[in-house]
DNA sequence: ATGTATTTGTTGATTTTTGTTGATTTCAGG
DNA sequence: CCTGAAATCAACAAAAATCAACAAATACAT
């Protein structure tokens, strides 16, 4: 790995494109050093390369966090584009944080007229910036491994705002146990949610039916019968009881 | 894929329609080569095209943070790059809402157990996916053009917290009344993150002190002696008299 | 210090893209 | 259904970007 890869990286995605001349006196070495130090960053897919310029493949806006924490990138983007179906334009929704919440929003930009609120600051900001749009980030202090809230200022505005659906995810389904989740105040924050909405949707791919390493041990609000179920496969039997009151649908 | 493309989406979005003949001065390349470059992307349909013009066939209402964005990029990234030299590991930092504090929270990424508050959404989710870092999103309701708030909360939080530094910007520098913003609200954001800050950062690329058709009328708070002014090109004479006590960082 | 391996810059051949020219097509208005 | 202006297209020459190969510079272990 070259001691450029970093700074060239950096400089491409924050740009979203440059000429690799350009690239060449930024960094003060020759147009060809850059063509060799970008190979291997374009064969891997880092990068894009076209004559006459690097481009990045990120929008230069989009987190990397969409990118990096996701794995089953294709499931959750599936989810979140069925979710359409269900959300219209005008609707009032409460989103929970999580990277299937994240992809949920970026589907969710086709909406307009939208209330929102969530304690996720990825999603608010994405949703925000559409115009007509109505988005309240509830709570101060965001926690740094997904930038979401829990603090009493969340839930005080999770309270205080009734929505048509609660988006929420979970990190395991369990045969037995249902949908559970690693933190307490994940429980908390889904719990103040689906109390304060006419409809939950429930949104977990199906990886989370699979055994974890590490294991989450608390539980979700239970459903109400004709609350949905999103995923991208069939419920296999075992599950079966879990969801018999909810309104399945299978993402494709 | 050409090296315009992006650009010429981006044009085209942004503008909703154009035709071949402005959009080949605009990139100050023949009309032929844009003619060629949007062949492809009319045949899978990412842009349609009339004779005489390029129209975009997507939800004319982008969102407008993200077109400012794009305006006076380089300018914008260059400021945001030599912000590093000032802000280190660990300080506190008050940035405000724009597109330059946008860039300058994408280049802080590079930074570690920074203390941030910030009334805008798009830079607390930025930051806040740092490991170590700490910040704090402040307002509940934010507006659709850029995704900041300005409610009530908002001010409690910033007038609470103290840093370092608070990172302001502004959208006109005129030769006698100073910095400019459009919005009342903006200078109080303004005044409450400079009056709870041990040093100011005001950052204005040079486009700021060219004359706009949209004027602003609201003064910023002023400046301390000894506060920095951000900007990529020297500081011509005739504002000279307005930095004289500021220390001018020329990013290039 | 010495030799080896790696990285970097330079050169010239090769490929791709771009601008220009002139012929052809499309469009609006009688 | 013409007609003139504007837009488009095709083709070729000029310009720019890329690549391969080699030499110079640098780093590194012995």
């Amino acid at each position: 790995m070259s001691k450029y890869e970093i700074q060239i990286r950096e400089i491409v995605n924050m740009q979203g494109s440059i000429t690799v001349l350009a690239l060449a006196r930024a960094l003060s070495v020759s147009d060809q050093t850059i063509r060799r130090v970008v190979r291997p960053l374009v064969e891997r897919g880092e990068i894009a390369k076209v004559h006459g310029a690097l481009v990045s493949n990120r929008s230069p806006i989009d987190p990397p966090f969409l990118s990096r924490m996701s794995q089953n990138k294709a499931a959750k983007i599936a989810i979140a584009r069925s979710l359409l179906d269900l959300i219209k334009d005008g609707d009032r929704i409460a989103i929970d944080t999580g990277s299937t919440s994240a992809f949920a929003a970026q589907a969710l930009r086709e909406r307009r007229y939208l209330t929102v609120v969530t304690n996720s600051a990825f999603v608010a900001s994405t949703l925000s910036m559409i115009p007509g749009n109505n988005v309240s980030m509830a709570g101060t202090q965001l926690r740094h491994h997904d930038g979401a809230s829990f603090d009493r200022s969340a839930f005080d505005i999770i309270e205080r705002i009734h929505v048509d659906y609660a988006l929420l995810s979970a990190s395991l389904v369990d045969e037995k146990k249902g949908f559970l989740v690693h933190e307490q105040c994940e429980v908390d924050m889904a719990t103040a949610m689906l109390k304060n909405s006419s409809k939950t949707i429930m949104a977990v791919d199906h990886s989370k039916f699979l055994p974890q390493k590490r294991k989450p041990s608390l539980k979700q609000p239970e459903l109400k019968p004709g609350d949905y179920l999103l995923t991208d496969k069939p419920i296999l039997r075992q599950f079966q009881h879990l969801v018999s009151s909810l309104d399945v649908v299978v993402a494709k």
